[in-house]
DNA sequence: GCTATTTATATAGCATGCAATGCAATTAGA
DNA sequence: TCTAATTGCATTGCATGCTATATAAATAGC
């Protein structure tokens, strides 16, 4: 045989990641949201205010990638923004009332895709699995320019 | 706290996967190649001649990110095409000479990336590193719509 | 205080991925 | 054989992600 995709572990962490987010966007499309949105909600859940940068930090995505993301939740009236007050290049988001109310809807998706995806594994499973992706992401950041 | 990013299989096989990507990414910018040329490489080894449908198949996206993939390979000279005999409707494609002599190349990234990714864990932590994307896979797979 | 560096965002440009749709060629069923 | 369903692909339109670059504000070093 050439070559086993299923002996790849880049290839298997990119198809279960595609897998996920597919799994993810069929819960959430009815609400007009989508994966990428998720680790916005949970980093401004309880109506918590961040920046721009601090949700970058949370959602371990590229400052641009978090600014369109921001950029079309906004469009969609899912964010209720202000000029920071300590300083004038920052700007400070938080879920808007319509953003909110779909909190609880955005965290059951996660936990129905997330069940769905470990059931079949018990406890040591499910944990290991964590555990060895935890590793392998902390393997890869030290591949990371810079940081 | 409220929502711990590293207690979700599926934020974590995300970043995981996105890392994956940008540290083959980084190898195979030199040669002009990304993470998305390597299961059409690795479908066309040898010289293997297969149609767009096939690809699909051989890399578990959809037909036209697959279509688009091609496209772009097309233009940056990687591969070969021809109308299929059998099917009036069928491309086939192979690795252009070009392609063909990166092989190794995008062989070695992905070598040189999954054991980067998998360091510090043995034989058996890495077997079950892929046992459990496996088991995922299955699971998210049962809940994609007709298939 | 003044310049040099750093930091917070913005923007451009592109790749990769998806769903939805349309069309032509093929295959199945009556 | 003739129509109906299926299949292979192209196209549209969009979201998500990245790198590279620019700009203005803040901070550091002197």
């Amino acid at each position: 045989m050439d070559f086993d995709r299923n002996s790849s572990s880049g290839y298997m962490t990119n198809w279960a990641a595609r897998l996920f987010a597919r799994a993810i966007d069929r819960r959430l499309k009815p609400l007009g949201l989508s994966s990428a949105h998720m680790p916005v909600f949970f980093a401004l859940a309880r109506g918590r205010e961040l920046s721009q940068r601090q949700l970058v930090e949370a959602a371990s995505v590229e400052q641009p990638t978090m600014a369109s993301t921001l950029q079309r939740m906004d469009r969609d009236g899912l964010l209720s923004k202000r000029a920071s007050p300590e300083d004038r290049r920052s700007t400070l988001y938080r879920l808007s009332e319509k953003g909110l109310a779909m909190m609880d809807q955005v965290r059951a998706a996660g936990h129905e895709v997330n069940a769905l995806a470990l059931s079949g594994m018990d406890e040591a499973e499910q944990t290991a699995y964590l555990a060895l992706l935890a590793k392998a992401v902390g393997n890869l950041e030290r591949d990371e320019p810079d940081d």
